[in-house]
RNA sequence: CGGUUCGUAGCUCAGCUGGUAGAGCACGUGACUCUUAAUCAUGGGGUCGAGGGUUCGAGUCCCUCCGAGCCGACCA
């Protein structure tokens, strides 16, 4: 009755079982994979949340998941389905799903041919069973989707899980796996499209524009970041994976537009750790005669109704610190908070004093960073960690601001915010500096700062600068890196947790050293007896020549014949003798 | 890129100072008509991440490589 052929031998035991079953499924005239719609009425969370018994609404429900769990008991059982609202119970009685004499479906299907992991559709009603687990009572079962891979079993019990799948090599790149077995992490997902709606909602409700702009770049503007290249072969140029699209987006403010805004992927070549990834995404918004005070306070709306939609409350706690996001957050000039937290005023220090005082506090610095650099060395060192509640850092040095707009009263400064929450900075904001002289300075001074070894210095756009000088009306742009709003959120301590597929290293394939099967053919081997061959450890010509004793071999792979059923004609020691001598 | 811990059955994990690999769940077979980490009986399943070295003998010790986590460096 086993039949294994060469395929079957590289797969596990319960792999091979479950493709046995497909076959006897067929033969029983079953469509493992049936093609036509499956009409359901009903979620398994309608029926757990509304089910009744004294006023039964669900008297005739149809619904469709994966099996989850199964409780045989001879003429009767119990199983889990798992839809996407949840889990449910069903009661699977023999002579229910089987009128009439044949109890073949009951016998041999549901009980031998169908497994954990296998997709069905059940129709039925509900009831309570005697412990009280509302539970649909089937009178009819549709296999429509029949897995042979097994899935890692994880049991639960008062809330309890057991031997939950936890690896992360496993996690993120099987995510399938990883969203099957372990539901909460579904609503992390859930809950991050939930923050995008949120804001989405918020933006159309006051007239904003979604807009979509270039992810090819052939300059790469915005942000001080290094980019991925890319090459466009009929144009035979180099292009950039957008590292930000700010710039696009004030073309389009140029061109007219009151408010535009994009959800947008960026790339970034840079390393990779729980906050980073080389892909991530980031919202930014643009509008029109605003500047970034109304931003501060826009900011604030934007994040306490995102929080309020996901919660209902604006105070979360993360990585077991309690935040409360409920406005108005602190404000607090940048020079004012490296004076609060390390004493010293380095409100109009040059370049060589600054250097001093990194010294001094024991900040690294190095020859070509800046003056806006050093400054933000300081802040980044001494500061930024403290701001656990949400806090809005104001007025950030021109030297690392060449898009912002000069500070309206303070010299050297710029009308610049970033949002710092539990230490780390969730969003960054100007009055759009739309100046067209000052802008090509601006660049000037990032080339500069280039030759000087900075490989994050921007390059210069001048059709941006282009734009500018048709006239720009004052604006205020925002972006809020959605990733780590999620992580926040959703209190998930790793970036990867709110990626459905986080980048990570490809597994070089076959580092296995293992022969060509025509290697084994030339010297006079079956091919029938290559798989066993491999299975006992002669993965290659060279370990297998080496064998001294042709006769042990031989009766090694008669046993191995024997024992997993091949039917392969019996070996002589003198034939695999004659396997080595060549 | 540096430090550190880890990689054993489909899954979660044991495996002490080197002596032919164990458990639970899952899987196979049998029993059982309201179970729920179902239960009872019984059986199968592993080139111990890959390659090399030391040794009579390596899952275990040494080296190299591949992946992953954490901590640092760089960055949003």
């Amino acid at each position: 009755m086993h039949k294994f052929n060469g395929n079957y031998m590289s797969l596990s035991e319960q792999e091979q079982i479950r493709r046995e079953s497909l076959a006897e499924l067929r033969k029983l005239g079953i469509d493992p994979y049936p093609a036509a719609e499956y009409k359901t009425n009903v979620f398994a969370r309608d029926i757990i949340d509304n089910f009744h018994p004294e006023n039964n609404k669900f008297n005739d429900v149809c619904l469709a998941g994966r099996i989850m769990s199964r409780r045989i008991m001879g003429n009767a059982s119990f199983a889990e389905i798992m839809d996407s609202t949840g889990r449910i119970q069903i009661y699977v009685k023999r002579d229910e799903i089987c009128k009439g004499q044949d109890k073949t479906f009951y016998n041999n299907v549901f009980k031998h041919l169908l497994d954990i992991g296998d997709i069905i559709g059940v129709k039925g009603h509900v009831f309570k069973t005697q412990t009280g687990e509302t539970t649909v009572h089937v009178n009819e079962l549709t296999l429509l989707s029949k897995s042979v891979r097994p899935l890692p079993i994880v049991k639960e019990k008062d809330g309890m899980l057991f031997d939950a799948v936890t690896d992360p090599e496993m996690r993120y790149r099987q995510r399938y796996v990883d969203l099957i077995v372990n539901p909460h992490v579904r609503d992390v997902f859930r809950k991050r499209t939930q923050i995008i709606q949120s804001m989405r909602e918020l933006f159309n409700s006051k007239g904003y524009l979604e807009v979509e702009t270039p992810i090819l770049q052939p300059i790469p503007g915005g942000a001080a970041a290094r980019p991925f290249i890319t090459h466009h072969n009929t144009l035979d140029i180099p292009l950039y994976l957008r590292i930000a699209n700010e710039l696009y987006l004030k073309r389009l403010i140029v061109g007219g537009y009151e408010g535009v805004y994009e959800f947008s992927k960026d790339f970034r070549n840079e390393g990779m750790d729980r906050t980073h990834n080389p892909e991530f995404t980031v919202m930014e918004i643009y509008v029109a005669y605003k500047d970034y005070n109304w931003m501060m306070n826009f900011t604030e709306e934007i994040i306490k109704k995102a929080v309020i939609d996901l919660h209902g409350r604006t105070d979360i706690t993360f990585d077991g610190k309690k935040i409360d996001l409920n406005p108005p957050y602190k404000r607090i000039s940048m020079l004012d908070s490296i004076r609060e937290h390390t004493g010293i005023d380095i409100s109009g220090m040059d370049e060589d004093e600054l250097r001093k005082v990194c010294t001094s506090l024991g900040v690294k610095h190095s020859p070509e960073m800046g003056k806006g650099k050093l400054i933000d060395a300081i802040f980044g060192e001494k500061c930024e960690h403290h701001y656990i509640q949400p806090a809005f850092i104001i007025d950030y040095p021109v030297e690392t601001s060449p898009l912002t707009k000069m500070h309206r009263s303070k010299p050297g400064l710029t009308e610049r915010f970033e949002l710092m929450i539990n230490g780390k900075e969730i969003a960054n904001a100007y009055s759009e500096l739309n100046d067209p002289i000052d802008q090509l300075e601006r660049f000037q001074d990032q080339l500069r700062l280039s030759e000087k070894g900075d490989n994050e210095a921007m390059f210069i756009d001048h059709d941006f600068v282009r734009a500018l000088e048709y006239g720009m009306p004052p604006t205020s742009g925002m972006g809020i890196g959605i990733d780590r709003l999620t992580m926040l959120l959703t209190n998930q301590p790793s970036i990867q947790d709110v990626l459905f597929f986080p980048q990570m290293k490809p597994l070089s394939q076959n580092l296995k050293t293992e022969d060509q099967n025509e290697d084994y053919i030339e010297l006079g081997i079956p091919e029938g007896w290559i798989e066993p061959l491999k299975k006992l450890g002669f993965t290659t010509i060279a370990k297998l020549i080496e064998v001294e004793k042709p006769a042990k071999l031989a009766n090694d792979l008669n046993v191995f014949n024997k024992k997993n059923k091949l039917g392969l004609p019996g070996l002589s020691p003198q034939i695999v003798e004659s396997w080595l001598k060549k």
